[in-house]
RNA sequence: GGCGAGGUAGCCAAGUGGUAAGGCCGGGGUUUGCAAAACCUCUAUCGCGGGUUCGAUUCCCGCCCUCGCCUCCA
């Protein structure tokens, strides 16, 4: 069983459903502005690999994950853009799925959005209005009241009197008056005339929600009052995750989450990501510079979730040799076991948890705190036991088998698509000419004519081919 | 100032009270017409200074440095 680290109590704890024999869980899923960046990504995929276990270990699991389509940005940005919030929020959400779906992300078993759960989260405010755990401000917002609730704080151990004291707050903006204490925050906001037609009706007069409020409100919806897991990126423990701890609990008085799961930031080549250094790369950045999802997946999920991750473009290139290990070891493995491809996420599901056999330590190391560098360590040693084996010609057909189902759950778990060993023939966009010339080549090389074998790959370079030989075919690729 | 994380080979990155996984790069080799790929193999004493211990990279203390959060950023 997963045993993971859990931020309120700073232990790991095991992950398994409170009731019944699904795992309900939350994530914070993206603010749908622009398109999402490989900081962004860590936390979705390290998220995916959770779930991918859970589910690996024979658990099923009810996924939700949110779409925040309406707070500052999404309203300003598509003022700016002419457009109206709805088609400007459709937008970017669908970027969003796209790039999810390249990275083979999972997709959520729901994903509510914020504007379409108006209703609910006036609902909650209703409630915390009536329990005195609101209260209206002077600018006709309503505000939650972190003094009425005791426990405000246990998630990100500050206390109130550091909240007040927070040496980056600059504090003076008239929003200061309008709350009965700094550390309120806002639950309903009362339209403003630059929120443009961005309102809806609800008993306090128009506005709109606060940001923290969807995720309890849809949380609670789609998983019950209570449920077992809720994860976000770090930045998020403080203030959202513990202002939708206090009002969740100051309305339903039961705990709201069993299990909070927090996911490290990324830096980019050892520094910081920001918008001036310009590395705030996202998947089609990435992919125009010739990186795909798989590399993108092992790179982003090759450091312990829990420790900021360096991204750099050397890591890239290890992970694109590191796939191509895995690939070709695959590959040699399905020849000996006469299979076509590795058993595919679903086939494993149905019969989880699957043998892991030579890669049980590389799914212990994943059961363990979600460790991934651990089990991408274990990964190689058990590939290199196998090749050893493999070279003294003493697998089986059988035993290749066995073998790559373990593989093939651990690849799985990371969720790669493993490229496939050398000997397809050229690519589609692959000009005609070249091919032409490739296919000649190949033919001299058939021949053992290397004279006019190097001759048309010379011809080639020129051409900004470059060509290399697989067992039985051979790949272009353009330089 | 408060809370928290971390400093391990050229790069990335695990881990442990008994002299340090794995990947990439680089060197050497096997194989291959060549090239590429693949396979084998080599490369660190764990920020600095003390202490505890038979023994510390791992525990304690001090110091230096980096990073995150402290009101809407994954």
């Amino acid at each position: 069983m997963l045993q993971l680290y859990d931020t309120l109590t700073r232990e790991k704890l095991a992950v398994s459903p409170s009731e019944g024999e699904t795992l309900r869980f939350y994530c914070c899923g993206p603010t749908v502005y622009g398109p999402s960046h490989i900081g962004n990504f860590r936390s979705f995929l390290v998220q995916d690999l959770f779930r991918r276990v859970v589910e690996l270990g024979g658990i099923k699991t009810k996924h939700v994950r949110n779409l925040t389509d309406v707070d500052d940005k999404t309203i300003r940005r598509s003022q700016e853009e002419g457009k109206s919030l709805a088609e400007f929020t459709n937008f970017w959400g669908a970027r969003f799925h796209a790039d999810c779906n390249a990275l083979h992300i999972l997709r959520p078993h729901e994903e509510p959005s914020a504007v379409k759960h108006i209703a609910e989260q006036i609902a909650l405010i209703e409630i915390l209005m009536a329990k005195e755990h609101a209260y209206r401000g002077a600018d006709g917002s309503v505000y939650f009241s972190v003094s009425s609730y005791a426990d405000y704080g246990k998630l990100s151990r500050l206390d109130k009197r550091e909240l007040r004291l927070g040496s980056s707050q600059t504090a003076h903006d008239a929003d200061e008056y309008e709350k009965d204490s700094l550390a309120d925050f806002a639950l309903w906001k009362a339209h403003k005339p630059e929120d443009g037609p961005n309102a809806w009706d609800s008993p306090w007069g128009r506005g709109r929600p606060g940001w923290h409020l969807e995720c309890s409100a849809m949380g609670m919806k789609y998983l019950g009052e209570s449920f077992d897991l809720h994860s976000g990126g770090v930045d998020l423990c403080f203030p959202h995750h513990e202002n939708e701890i206090a009002q969740s609990e100051a309305a339903t008085g039961v705990e709201f989450v069993r299990h909070w799961f927090h996911i490290s930031h990324l830096r980019v080549e050892g520094e910081k990501m920001s918008k001036s250094l310009g590395n705030l790369y996202t998947l089609a950045d990435l992919e125009e510079k010739g990186w795909n999802a798989d590399e993108m997946r092992y790179t982003l999920l090759a450091g312990h979730y829990r420790q900021p991750l360096n991204f750099t473009f050397d890591t890239m290139h290890a992970a694109q040799h590191a796939l191509h290990r895995l690939g070709d070891f695959a590959e040699k493995l399905l020849q000996l076991a006469g299979k076509e491809r590795l058993p595919d996420y679903e086939a494993l599901l149905r019969k989880a948890p699957p043998e892991f056999g030579v890669f049980r330590p590389a799914w212990e190391a994943l059961l363990d705190d979600l460790n991934a560098p651990e089990a991408l360590g274990q990964l190689f040693k058990g590939v290199k036991e196998v090749e050893t084996k493999l070279k003294a010609g003493q697998v089986r057909a059988e035993e290749a088998g066995e073998i790559l189902t373990g593989l093939g759950a651990i690849v799985a778990a990371f969720g790669w698509a493993l490229p496939a060993a050398a000997g397809e023939t050229g690519g589609e966009e692959t000009p005609e000419e070249i091919r032409e010339l490739a296919q000649q080549r190949w033919e001299a090389k058939q021949a053992k004519d290397w004279a006019k074998a190097d001759e048309l790959r010379d011809a080639l370079k020129e051409k900004g081919w470059a060509v290399k030989d697989g067992t039985d075919g051979y790949e272009l690729t353009s330089l």
